[in-house]
DNA sequence: AAAGTTGCCTGCAAGC
DNA sequence: TGCTTGCAGGCAACTT
């Protein structure tokens, strides 16, 4: 459940449950995620007080009173699960529910334990310092008042690309994936894939503004709940029902005064869901 | 069969 | 010509 308002939901989640609390327990179920496990993870783990937690694009950010943070990256299918304070009436936790897909377990010194699901093992986590090469390689937070119309209009520049692939590129923008992508183009009626360079200046503010709604409003929503089954501790977001074109083809363009019908192509490999009728 | 992730690899074009 | 760099697209990692 990954981009950038599920990301947001999930560090929201955790944040009363983590911050200013230590890691009385951490067992790692297995060597890797998608990358093997830094070494020593969970001895450099334990015991260690979690000061904050940060959320940059899509990536989790624990700092650590011993210095640096927990990375985390939730990949496809990563998700926290939460339970309570079992172990502060002396009964053990029950095992895990989906024993098979849960990795990484953490128990506070208040006994919530937060255990780390990802079936498809696409997320990641790692210790890291402040000056960590993926951390610096980010472009702008979407949500930031750094992130405006020159921003888009330097990386568009000179771009055959469609505005699709790029924002998709973390280096541009940080923390937006396949839908809000999506979303954010239809809203401001711009084409994903015609070449960026071909995308009139005056029409990048507009879209800098579709991209911080979208967001937003999923942010709101506790983010988007797709293909999730079992219906964690946690409520599912329910912005789904507000996508306008993901996953939504051939329904009417729900555009103001459009009557065309949204498709689906391939861009990079992924699903791009757009109205050619009034993206242009 | 398709999936919301990133990052690596390739082949090609452009530039010096 | 040959080398380097950047670009654009494809694919791999895995499970349901």
């Amino acid at each position: 459940m990954p981009e950038l308002p599920e990301v947001e939901t999930v560090r929201a989640g955790l944040e009363p449950v983590l911050v200013g609390r230590s890691l009385a327990r951490v067992e790692a179920r297995r060597p890797d995620l998608r990358f093997p496990l830094p070494d020593g993870f969970v001895q450099r783990l334990t015991g260690a007080r979690v000061l904050n937690l940060r959320r940059r694009a899509k990536y989790l950010l624990a700092g650590l009173d011993r210095g640096g943070a927990l990375l985390m990256h939730l990949g496809m299918t990563g998700r926290f699960e939460v339970e309570g304070a079992a172990m502060r009436d002396g009964f053990a936790l029950a095992a895990p529910a989906d024993a098979k897909h849960a990795h990484i377990l953490f128990e506070t010194d208040e006994g919530v334990r937060i255990t780390f699901y990802d079936a498809r093992r696409f997320g990641f986590m790692d210790l890291v310092e402040d000056d960590d090469r993926r951390l610096l390689a980010l472009g702008p937070e979407p949500l930031g008042a750094d992130f405006d119309a020159t921003v888009l209009a330097r990386a568009f520049a000179g771009r055959r690309q469609g505005p699709k692939t790029l924002l998709l590129d973390q280096r541009v923008v940080a923390g937006l994936g396949n839908i809000y992508v999506c979303e954010a183009l239809h809203r401001a009626r711009i084409s994903p894939t015609q070449p960026a360079a071909s995308v009139a200046p005056r029409r990048l503010e507009p879209l800098v503004a579709a991209i911080k709604d979208v967001l937003g409003e999923a942010i709101a929503a506790g983010g988007s709940s797709l293909r999730d089954f079992a219906a964690a501790n946690g409520e599912l977001g329910y912005f789904q029902h507000s996508f306008r074109v993901y996953d939504q083809e051939g329904e009417p363009c729900p555009n103001r005064g459009c009557r065309g019908t949204i498709r689906r192509t391939v861009q990079a490999g992924r699903s791009t869901f757009f109205c050619p009728t009034c993206q242009r």
